[in-house]
DNA sequence: TTGCTCCTCACGTCACGTGAGGTGGC
DNA sequence: TTGCTCCTCACGTCACGTGAGGTGGC
């Protein structure tokens, strides 16, 4: 039976010794044994363990999830790949979203002023068109207003709203029902 | 002069009380007083701040880099602005990548025993249409075996290549020159 | 007095990296 | 003896969350 020294085992795989140490620290790969002077060692079992923890790290488990994986074959394993696979999907979301703000913040530092990329003209006709109603909008600004005032104060004036007009939207928002009344 | 205490402001972004206190700690976003009891009050201008933090927050920024971006307006802000986005688009690739991998590994859950995507031909012919010749296959050997030798072996097994085939490889691969002597 | 907000530690999270101080093996 | 690897703490990272234990203000 071959047996590999824990740096040597990591090497193999480009990972460090702290990261096997680890490893073994929280269960996830414990060495088949140890010599008599206490160094860990690690046979062709513990290899093709950790060649399955690193297909699942490279599909961005947790290590919890990795360990979780390996114990129990079979149906909870599926589930555990498509909550990961469900993560993916919102954090390209969350990343195209990241470049088109920072688009829009180089092309700003870029060309001096920049022209305001949506106006409250063009923002109800987006919802609009996306269906949206006069009581539909309402409950929105409601929400808005609830859950973040003060970013839906900036929003509104971002639109190019003034002042004067932003704080009566907000005080309708605040008072539902008030503006029908 | 309008005051808000900290959870006020916070509650106005959708931001817990913590992470205002996070970055007061970090001097990120300091109150602008105190009250004789020793409350932090914040005004309007640090309402302005917490505004702009919360803008490269959402671009991905860390907030090291927030602060640096804040202080330090024009050049030095455009250069973290580029590096967030060169950041994102590597994020984007390994996100991609991510879910090839889960892809792969949930329809071989379901569908028992999957195909071998790709075998020793195949992959040779995508190299070779890369226009890589002899040499530039032998020097790709020699440096994954000398990066992760043990992922080499495991690699070049999933192409189907037997072990004996795998061995001389891995021999050749290791010591360059002794395949052409 | 009750119930709310505020305060300051201090420790936990995640997946390691980085020393410090000491030992085994050729 | 030299130079390498190994060992075990213990603390740092990042952006907070979560109590514990205590106080201010209506």
């Amino acid at each position: 039976m071959k047996r590999y020294s824990i740096s040597v085992l990591g090497r193999a795989w480009g990972l460090s010794r702290s990261t096997l140490l680890y490893y073994d620290r929280i269960g996830l790969l414990p060495p088949s044994g140890r010599t008599p002077a206490g160094y860990r060692f690690y046979t062709d079992r513990d290899r093709k363990r950790l060649s399955q923890i690193d297909q699942f790290r490279q599909a961005g488990l947790t290590l919890r999830d990795i360990g979780a994986v390996l114990s129990s074959r079979g149906k909870p394993s599926s589930e555990i790949l498509k909550k990961r696979m469900a993560e993916t999907a919102r954090a390209m979301l969350d990343l195209k979203n990241q470049q088109r703000l920072l688009a829009r913040m180089l092309s700003g530092i870029g060309a001096g002023g920049c022209p305001p990329s949506v106006d409250k003209k063009m923002w109800v006709e987006m919802l609009r068109a996306a269906g949206m109603d006069d009581r539909a909008l309402n409950a929105w600004h409601a929400e808005f207003e609830r859950r973040a005032p003060a970013a839906h104060h900036e929003f509104l004036v971002s639109l190019g709203i003034p002042e004067a007009e932003v704080n009566q939207i907000r005080a309708w928002s605040a008072q539902p029902g008030l503006r029908s009344g």
